[in-house]
DNA sequence: TTCTCAGGGCCATCG
DNA sequence: CGATGGCCCTGAGAA
C-alpha cells in the first residue's frame, strides 16, 4: 500500500502501540489489530477475560487477551459499523470525510509544531488513542460487552445515534445471518456501505467531536501565544473518556429508580464538568486569583470557562478587574486570531461572540432543565452538576 | 480517466 | 487446529 501521508505513520497503534498502517475502522491503527477487529466482528466472536478484565495491551501481550483487546479497540474508538457485514470489498466507506478532516488536523498541528517550536497536547485522532500504557479503567463495563443488545447497548436514550451525532432511525438488517439476525441496525444514507454490523459491543460514543479541537485549527504564525496557551491546557480528552468509562464501571449508588440512560447522562456529565473545573484551575488566570476567589471559581468552574470566554457576569469574585482584564486579553486574542485566519470573513469575530451567546441559552436551558428534574426529585444523588445549580440558586 | 486508500481475503506462521 | 498478522486485491470516491 502506498501512502501520500507517511507522516501518520510515525504514529502508534492506540491499541497495542504496534506502528499504524493506516485508517481502519475509524482510526488509525496497526495491521495487526485491523485484522483482529475485522475477525471478531464478521464471525461475532465473544472472548472472556481470565484476569481482571483490565490487562494490559501491548505489542508484545495482545495475544494473550483478546477480550481486554477487543475492549481496547472499542473504547479507541474502532467503529463496529465499519465492517461490512456483505463483506464487500474495495471502495470507501462514510468515514472517508472523517478520515481527511482529520489529516488535515494532523498536519496543521505538526506545521504549528514546527512553527512554534514546542508540542502542543494533541487531541485524538478520528478515535481516541490512550497513552500506553493503558489505564485498567479503560476497560468498558462488562456489561457492556454482553452477547445480547441490552443495557446500554440499547443505545443511548433517544435511540442509535448516527455517525454525525444526530440520532438515527433504527432499521432491521436485511438479510441478517446468524446469531447476528434480528439485532437493530442504524441507517446509513451511503450507499458504499449496504449493511453494516450492529453493536453487541455496544462502544461508547466518543464524549463531543471526534477531534481535538471543535473546528479546523490553523496553527503556525498568527495564532496569537494566549491561545495556544489555551489549548495546551484544554482537558486530555482521552484522561476524560477514561475518567468517564471508569465513572460507568462504577455501581449505581443512590437511586435505585433512576432511569439507566438519565443516571448514566448525568455521571457523564459530572465527569465533565469534573474537567472544566480542572480546566479553569489551570488556566494562568486563575493562578493569580485570590484565596477567595478560586474557590469561587471551583464552585463555578464552568461560568467561569464561559467567561474567561468572552461572556459576562464576573460580579461574584473578588478581584474582577483581574478577570476582566483576561477577558478582554481573550477577546483580543481572538480577534487578533480572526482578523488573521478569516481576513475575507470581516465579521468573524462578532459571529463566534454571537455563538457563545447561543450556547450560554442552551446552557440555561439545560440549567433550568436540571433544576426542575432537581425539584421533581429525580436527579441522581451526589450529583456534582445540580449541587453547582442549586450553589447557584442561594 | 486515473489515482488513492480503506475494507476484505489469502495464507504462512505460531502456539 | 484455530488464531494471528503481513501482504495483496478490490473498488468507491476523489482528483
Amino acid at each position: 500500500m502506498e501512502y501520500s501521508y507517511d507522516e501518520d505513520l510515525d504514529e502508534l497503534c492506540p491499541v497495542c502501540g504496534d506502528k499504524v498502517s493506516g485508517y481502519h475502522y475509524g482510526l488509525l491503527t496497526c495491521e495487526s489489530c485491523k485484522g483482529f477487529f475485522k475477525r471478531t466482528v464478521q464471525n461475532n466472536k465473544h472472548y472472556t477475560c481470565t484476569e481482571s478484565q483490565s490487562c494490559k495491551i501491548d505489542k508484545t501481550q495482545r495475544k494473550r487477551c483478546p477480550f481486554c483487546r477487543f475492549q481496547k479497540c472499542l473504547t479507541v474508538g474502532m467503529r463496529l459499523e465499519a465492517v461490512r457485514a456483505d463483506r464487500m470489498r474495495g471502495g470507501r466507506n462514510k468515514f472517508g470525510p472523517m478520515y481527511k478532516r482529520d489529516r488535515a488536523l494532523k498536519q496543521q498541528k505538526k506545521a504549528q509544531i514546527r512553527a512554534n517550536g514546542f508540542k502542543l497536547e494533541t487531541g485524538p485522532p478520528v478515535g481516541v488513542p490512550p497513552p500506553p500504557p493503558p489505564p485498567p479503567d479503560y476497560m468498558l463495563p462488562p456489561g457492556l460487552h454482553a452477547p445480547e443488545p441490552k443495557g446500554l447497548a440499547s443505545g443511548p436514550p433517544a435511540g442509535p445515534l448516527s455517525d454525525f451525532g444526530a440520532p438515527a432511525l433504527p432499521m432491521a438488517m436485511p438479510g441478517a445471518h446468524g446469531p447476528l439476525a434480528g439485532y437493530l441496525y442504524p441507517a446509513f444514507p451511503g450507499r458504499a456501505i449496504k449493511s453494516e454490523y450492529p453493536e453487541p459491543y455496544a462502544s461508547p460514543p466518543p464524549p463531543g467531536p471526534p477531534y481535538g479541537y471543535p473546528e479546523p485549527f490553523s496553527g503556525g504564525p498568527g495564532v496569537p501565544e494566549l491561545i495556544l496557551q489555551l489549548l495546551q491546557l484544554e482537558p486530555d480528552e482521552d484522561q476524560v473518556r477514561a475518567r468517564i468509562v471508569g465513572c460507568l464501571q462504577e455501581p449505581a449508588k443512590g437511586r435505585p429508580d433512576q432511569p439507566a440512560p438519565f443516571g448514566l447522562l448525568c455521571r457523564m456529565a459530572d465527569q465533565t464538568f469534573i474537567s472544566i473545573v480542572d480546566w479553569a484551575r489551570r488556566c494562568m488566570v486563575f493562578k493569580e486569583l485570590e484565596t477567595r476567589d478560586r474557590a469561587e471559581v471551583d464552585e463555578f468552574g464552568q461560568d467561569e470557562r464561559e467567561d474567561l470566554l468572552g461572556l459576562e457576569d464576573v460580579k461574584f469574585l473578588n478581584n474582577h478587574s483581574l478577570v476582566k482584564d483576561a477577558q478582554e486579553k481573550a477577546n483580543a486574542a481572538l480577534l487578533d486570531y480572526t482578523l488573521c485566519h478569516y481576513p475575507h470573513c470581516g465579521d468573524k469575530f462578532q459571529q463566534l461572540l454571537l455563538c457563545l451567546v447561543e450556547v450560554r441559552a442552551l446552557s440555561m436551558q439545560a440549567k433550568e432543565y436540571l433544576y426542575h428534574k432537581h425539584l421533581g426529585n429525580e436527579m441522581p444523588r451526589n450529583n456534582l452538576l445540580i449541587e453547582m445549580l442549586q450553589a447557584k440558586q442561594t
